[in-house]
DNA sequence: TAACAACCTGAGAGTCCGCTGAGAACGGAT
DNA sequence: ATCCGTTCTCAGCGGACTCTCAGGTTGTTA
């Protein structure tokens, strides 16, 4: 169960990402200033920091560079509301490892932090994910039912494998739409049926039974019968 | 798994150069200054060491000669930032094996450190690549696709060979800029697609099936069908 | 069974992404 | 200095993808 440390002064998104992390299995701790999460991470080692660009008092980047240069190895996602190229630049010289700019969807951050965590090699390669007679490989971006296979657009894969991460639950169409479209969605949430069409007639093209059912008045659940 | 020792008072770079080599699965040391790295390299044998040209205390040079002196003939990368000839021939005169001159390409650097490896007969010595009718020696540079010969350009070839090393893997645009351009890569992300076309038009000269395929919204994948 | 809410679906607009041709910048060789 | 191969930049095109909308369908409740 990797640690990670997320350092932002949004006390929102803050819990938002608590949230979300947890959920997935990680163990959490927070800061809202660079002063406190250089406090935390010299109480004890962490696999991952996510960092926000702005913070109060001692920047992201200036956090980052003093961790660099006491010779601390620790893998840094940076979040930034920017998307210049010099702030791109500026953000990976100073020692982050990846870069996320805000808004972003919790799934492709999910994604970004396994990608990281594997690259360390601090804990478990991406595997494939399988439900039912479904297989779903995030590395490859293959998607197969049974033996046929699925083209995907991108929304389409982020969907099936959030279902995939979570099997049985069912989940409520607004934790989707945070999940997959962004925390900060706001558009027609129609969007969502839409999209849960889409992945129906593509996974139910060779007649197989349907396993994206409705709850009515709640959400959508991937299961069986 | 060959070890290799890193010496450089450069902590960011350091990092990098780490996470490239753990990942093509190295086992690395690292040092930050010439007297550590000869403490280091007292500990246990080693099988590789690259050496930063500047360091603070004893030099990359230095370090070389000390080791030769002592009979060590453990093969010596070393990294620069100078371009001039005297440094070339100084830093290969004080025992050092190659020379790379800062920035250099990730993938530039692993080619470095295999061809060294093989010279000394350390570990595998750098196979041929094939994939498919595919084929691409790194050591003659010659490439094939079937029975005809392909004629690539240094960056065309190393962009196939990164290729080669990773069938049927989705490589993300963002991962084939740094293995193949750079991790300093900082210009136009489109420098991608036009050598993706251009190696397209080569390898399908001859009409045949398409071999990199694009992921929209990820990147680009090398396989059949 | 009527009325309402929730959900589904087809169609199309708008946006974004990747492809390509043209040519500029660069660097090594002559 | 000029040439030539290579690398890179740029702008425009076309198509894939995303999203919205309107009308139809299904389910729930009184």
């Amino acid at each position: 169960m990797p640690r990670i440390l997320i350092v932002d002064d949004d006390e929102k998104l803050l819990h938002m990402l608590r949230r979300t992390l947890v959920y997935e299995g990680y163990q959490v701790l927070t800061a809202t200033s660079g002063l406190e999460a250089l406090a935390r991470l010299q109480e004890q080692p962490l696999d991952l920091i996510i960092l926000d660009w702005l913070l109060p008092g001692l920047s992201g980047v200036e956090v980052a560079a003093r961790l660099r240069a006491a010779g601390d190895s620790t893998p840094i996602l940076m979040l930034t509301a920017r998307d210049a190229v010099e702030d791109r630049v500026e953000g990976l010289d100073s020692g982050a490892d990846d870069y996320l700019v805000k808004p972003f969807a919790p799934a492709e951050l999910l994604a970004r932090i396994r990608a990281l965590l594997r690259r360390v090699g601090a804990s478990q390669p991406e595997r494939p994910l399988t439900y039912a007679d479904l297989y779903l490989d995030p590395t490859t971006r293959e998607a197969r039912r049974g033996s046929r296979p699925l083209v995907l657009t991108p929304r389409e894969f982020e969907l099936l494998a959030f279902f995939m991460r979570h099997p049985r639950q069912v989940l409520p169409r607004q934790r989707i739409l945070e999940e997959v479209w962004g925390y900060d969605f706001r558009g027609d949430e129609n969007v969502l049926e839409v999209y849960i069409g889409y992945l129906r007639r593509k996974m139910e093209a060779g007649g197989e039974p349907r396993l994206i059912h409705t709850v009515r008045g709640i959400g959508y659940v991937l299961r069986e019968a």
